[in-house]
DNA sequence: GTCTATACTAGGATAGAC
DNA sequence: GTCTATCCTAGTATAGAC
């Protein structure tokens, strides 16, 4: 904090954000595909390439290691969501950060939810950072919804706040998976069929 | 094997069948709750009121025992789905289907899906019983899908698949704990209205 | 087939040198 | 702040008496 010592990003610093980065990614990765409990700590070092001590030096436990991988999806969220062109119509917003979730799940890069029993669970709603950025996209996801429903757009019988639940579901959707695994479609055509079938329905229009 | 014992499905046979259902049922419940990896043997006897040894009398491992779970819910499916009234139409049947399958979640009796990766996974997909049931349900769902998009009442333009795949996921939908959690709504409402944004979608009509 | 007691291992976390 | 080596709890599974 001295004043003769201005810029202070040094390089050794940058390098260490970087590992830092490096290893939230990969507890994302393994997050998405095996969930928590199943995800190693021993896992997550070795895919970085580093010893599990020097892991711990950087995040206290599992459980704050997995905070900050489902930290950075909700601020990546929010960066999206910041995006979207302002002259879009509600329902186009909407449809647009719910596409950009199921690729980011098709892509193996999106963190499985926690189960309600979970430990994890437990940090996240102790987490500020996580509950601050929910609360952040909750609201502007919310605003778009009444609006949509204002506008005639979106059935505004539904309580805003189901159609909000139903569109976080879809990052989470499992059909995702079963029709990548049936491999008659590719990523994007998958990603459609979801998007079509979440906002329209299964039923004939 | 006597011939000379005909009635051999004796009391004790009658005890020891109840307290397996017993186990099984427990173990359902808790695999609800935290999920096959958080769920424990040692609660699953505890709750039961067995020592942990007596229950692997039963069952040969962990595996096994959620692999039991698994198949119960899908014989009370199959059971569900004879008992739905012939004359019903397609779409009908359908939507009795999904809603009995969100009403056993929200009755905390529905065993959530396992992970991709998961032990679980591997002991179901060489569990002939599991997996005849599996099929002869998709069989049967799958007749009715053809059969509601024929009549128009299903959009005939999604594959078939999709639509299976999307009404299975309804079963283990997190949007019903979440509603649930909120508390705002009676849990038949909260069926009712995940059912009617399954097939109607959450745009206007 | 039920129990008590125990074996064995995976995995989260830490000590201590550098 | 990184490593190697280790601790220690939790949890699956089994032994052996009744």
């Amino acid at each position: 904090m001295s004043a003769t010592v201005p810029a202070k990003t040094s390089f050794k610093e940058q390098m260490l954000q970087a590992r830092e980065e490096a290893i939230v990614q990969t507890a994302s990765r393994l997050l998405a595909e095996k969930g928590f409990e199943s995800m190693t700590v021993d896992e997550v070092a070795a895919s970085v390439g580093i010893a599990k001590a020097s892991l711990y030096k950087h995040f206290p436990s599992k459980e704050d290691l997995a905070a900050a991988a489902m930290v950075r999806i909700m601020q990546r969220t929010l960066d999206f969501v910041a995006s979207v062109p302002a002259e879009d119509t509600p329902v186009a917003k909407l449809r647009a950060v719910v596409r950009w979730s199921m690729q980011v799940q098709m892509a193996g890069e999106m963190p499985s939810l926690p189960h309600q029993n979970s430990t994890l669970r437990a940090a996240l709603m102790s987490n500020r950072g996580y509950l601050d950025r929910l609360v952040t996209l909750s609201d502007k996801l919310g605003g778009w919804i009444m609006a949509a429903q204002a506008d005639g757009t979106l059935n505004p019988k539904l309580p805003a706040l189901a159609v909000l639940y139903t569109l976080y579901a879809r990052a989470c959707d499992p059909v995702l998976g079963f029709l990548k695994a049936g491999g008659l479609q590719t990523d994007e055509q998958i990603v459609d069929l979801v998007l079509a079938t979440c906002f329209d329905g299964i039923a004939s229009r």
